[in-house]
DNA sequence: CAGTTCGCCTGGGGGC
DNA sequence: TGCCCCCAGGCGAACT
């Protein structure tokens, strides 16, 4: 599932397509359970005639910017993939087919049905958005500090493992990232979030970051069936330590790795190395 | 109000 | 080989 190391590579690879001049011209919808806040018509009315400017990324959503300021914005949920094809080029479950005058086009994939998209009028309209206007700080922010992190824990108890996947505080960690970081820093899924320390926050920081940097390098994880382009998949798998692992010895220690449910989502720790 | 559970959705993997 | 069941999970809504 794209988090924001696969987010990040997926907006890498994008922008280093040619379509910046390309014209949008026709729109085919085999699907439109995606489009939030606007219907087929009015999505077509809205990018039909516009360019793409550039493509950038806030937490998990990815952002286009049509000329005439105007915004996409896409979140790709489990399943959700956007790739740029020639025309004759089919994915396996297209939704949107958004043709450009440069004879190829831009396919939101998407075997689920997750995903989500909305537009804009302009980059403010965006930023003031429900979705986007609560997200807390990203992973690279030089603002999300020990002390930002310890001051958003201070009164929660439900567990830290759920308090990793919210939104609002950090943007873009999502359950394998959750996972490896918590395995890193030697901290329990089930520990209470108002019981991790201002040193384990800097510690959640530093694993995260160090962890998220490798797997841009390595294009993202691969699990289930991502991929950031045609028959391009990431290879950070290799390097998880945790995720995906139930029931095979820990790295560190040796001793099995359990696999439990909190709230809701699979996690993987060791009993033993996890405190 | 904070925390938890539910439901959305469907391909694919496991069991038989 | 084919059929059935159920799991995967981000996040908003509904519920406790």
């Amino acid at each position: 599932m794209p988090e924001f190391p696969e987010v990040a590579t997926l907006i890498n690879w994008l922008n280093h397509q040619n379509f910046f001049d390309a014209k949008i011209k026709k729109i085919i919808f085999v699907d439109d359970i995606v489009l939030k806040n606007s219907t087929k018509k009015s999505f077509i009315n809205f990018v039909c005639g516009e360019t793409i400017k550039k493509i950038s990324q806030i937490g998990k959503f990815i952002i286009f910017h049509l000329s005439n300021n105007k915004i996409i914005e896409i979140h790709l949920r489990l399943e959700g993939k956007i790739f740029y094809l020639l025309n004759n080029e089919k994915s396996k479950f297209p939704m949107i087919e958004i043709y450009l005058d440069n004879g190829k086009k831009i396919v939101y994939d998407d075997s689920r049905k997750f995903g989500t998209i909305n537009i804009y009028n302009n980059y403010q309209d965006l930023l003031n958005s429900t979705e986007i206007k609560k997200l807390g700080k990203q992973p690279f922010d030089k603002t999300l500090t020990a002390n930002y992190l310890f001051n958003c824990f201070k009164n929660k108890t439900q567990k830290i493992k759920t308090t990793l996947l919210d939104q609002t505080i950090i943007a873009g960690i999502g359950n394998i990232y959750a996972d490896e970081t918590l395995f890193l820093c030697k901290i329990s899924p089930f520990r209470q979030t108002n019981k991790v320390s201002l040193k384990e926050c800097q510690l959640i920081i530093d694993n995260c970051r160090e962890i998220m940097s490798k797997s841009i390098r390595n294009k993202g994880t691969t699990v289930f069936s991502y991929q950031y382009a045609l028959n391009h998949s990431g290879s950070f798998q290799k390097y998880l330590k945790v995720y995906g692992r139930k029931n095979l010895p820990c790295l560190r220690c040796g001793s099995i790795l359990y696999w439990t449910k909190i709230n809701g989502r699979g996690t993987t720790y060791c009993k033993k190395c996890q405190k």
